[in-house]
RNA sequence: AGAGAGUUGGGUGAGUGGCUUAAACCAGCAGUUUGCUAAACUGUCGUACGUGUCAAAGCGUACCGGGGGUUCGAAUCCCCCACUCUCUACCA
């Protein structure tokens, strides 16, 4: 959630950036945390006074008993019953005004970086880069990637339908080797670019949801154990930042490069459409997430850097790719930038979502508690960022679709070391 | 899953209702001494919020696994929860 600290410096800047994600009242809206903040403090003080008092009085009693003056300590202990009922009052009203300062900073998203280009929906997302060229095939070798997968028996939807529902496909034979050299290959290139690599439960308890902002907003998409309290991850980011949780790092350990693969569940309650046939969206994927926690004037760069390494995979993987910088209007609510990479799928004649790398500056990191101890041992907020890298489901329709032949799909050559075969057919 | 014992600062660990402002030691940091290293000595050493300030120092409040309660006063007593260890059971 957003400082209020912040909010107070930078009013003006604050207020603009939430009118870019189409918040209306947001000068109204921050007045309001600004004057709850005023509200807390005054309480605070009142409350911190009489506590002072208090414990001055308690001190004395003891005084008072230990040399024996029975009489006295009586006398003044009367005197405290007032004291505490108006304690307990400031005490109530302290934990109301502070409950509802955090309600509302929960209903604010995150501040866009400048820029964030304006817009309303995913048609005013700005298009920063593409690469390689659209694969023309032939009318009879366009299918799209769910006859594919039946074509060639490799990944079986209906035998998901039976052992669990619809969303949980089975991989078979080279469909789940498939799988298997994506994986490998996606942590083997991650530790080559320096991110150290991390098996995260993919179960989780509620600070965690809280912390990297799944919770309290989103709960209907995750999937919940409730015999346990748990929740299943929809992403690694959520074990994975959820490290640095009520952490205080050492400037040198900065910056963190984390790289994790893990399933991902989501419930996706209400989002099916014509769109999302076959592998477009699935309630069970695998990914590979990578995550840095970084120092405040770093973390842009750290965002770039990030970018430049998703898109070497995807060049890997001879994919055409483009990148899209997302607008106000689209943009993820706890997120400040963010770059969603899209790869074409030949079949479909569309874009898919492979990946979106953000950087979420303090958002996070402040429900997170996540600091760092710098030069001069003062304690900061750091920047905490993540990203796909990459997300496999759509990869894989991608590349079963863009390298169709008539005879069988092709594979990409840096996979074959991983696969031990060069053809599906 | 059952029984028992635990959870105190970065670490070890004392502390059964008020001289605890959480001892002591270790580690860390700064300094003194010193051919160098080591050692010794001195000092310092938590977090958050508030207050104060140009900034700070300082001061106040809270925090001894989490939450609630008893009390003038709780690390200490009571209740609930989580986790750890030991034994038993089970299991990959």
């Amino acid at each position: 959630m957003l400082q209020v600290t912040f909010i107070r410096e930078n009013f003006e800047k604050a207020a603009q950036g939430l009118e870019k994600r189409n918040i209306r009242e947001a000068q109204s809206l921050l007045r309001q945390v600004v004057q709850l903040d005023d509200e807390r403090k005054g309480i605070q003080l009142q409350r911190d006074q009489l506590q002072a008092e208090a414990n001055s009085i308690s001190k004395s009693i003891g005084q008072l008993m230990r040399s024996g003056n029975h009489a006295e300590a009586e006398k003044v202990k009367s005197r405290t019953a007032e004291i505490k009922q108006q304690t307990k009052e400031l005490e109530t009203a302290y934990s109301e005004k502070e409950l509802e300062l955090t309600q509302l900073l929960y209903t604010l998203p995150n501040i866009p970086h400048e820029s964030v280009p304006t817009g309303k929906s995913a048609e005013d997302n700005e298009t920063i880069f593409t690469h390689g060229n659209l694969p023309e095939l032939s009318e009879s070798e366009k299918l799209p990637h769910w006859e594919l997968i039946k074509k060639y028996d490799i990944i079986d939807f209906e035998l998901g339908v039976k052992i669990s529902g619809a969303g949980f496909p089975v991989y078979k034979g080279k469909g789940a080797r498939l799988q298997r050299a994506l994986v490998n290959f996606f942590l083997d290139e991650a530790q080559k670019a320096g991110y150290m690599e991390i098996q995260p439960p993919i179960l989780v308890n509620e600070d965690s949801g809280y912390g990297t902002g799944q919770l309290p907003d989103k709960e209907g998409q995750m999937y919940f154990a409730t015999e346990d309290n748990l929740y299943l991850i929809p992403t690694a980011e959520v074990p994975i930042t959820n490290i640095y949780r009520n952490e205080i790092l050492q400037e040198d350990q900065l910056p963190i490069k984390n790289v994790g693969f893990t399933p991902c569940f989501r419930r996706e309650a209400g989002s099916w459409g014509a769109h999302v046939r076959g592998l477009n969206r699935l309630h069970q994927f695998d990914k590979v997430e990578i995550v840095h926690i970084s120092r405040p004037d770093k973390s842009y760069a750290a965002l770039e850097e990030m970018s430049t390494y998703v898109q070497s995979l995807l060049k890997k993987l001879e994919l055409p790719y483009r990148v899209l910088r997302l607008c106000g209007g689209d943009m993820g609510f706890t997120s400040a930038l963010t770059y969603d990479m899209e790869v074409f799928s030949a079949a479909q004649e569309r874009w898919l979502e492979v990946s979106s790398v953000s950087n979420f500056e303090t958002y996070q990191a402040n429900r997170l508690k996540l600091r760092f101890r710098d030069e001069n041992k003062k304690t900061n907020l750091a920047h905490t960022l993540n990203g796909s890298a990459l997300a496999l489901p759509r990869i894989v329709a991608a590349i079963l679709e863009n390298n169709q032949h008539a005879d069988g799909i092709k594979m990409p050559s840096v996979l074959i070391p991983y696969l031990g075969f060069e053809w599906i057919q």
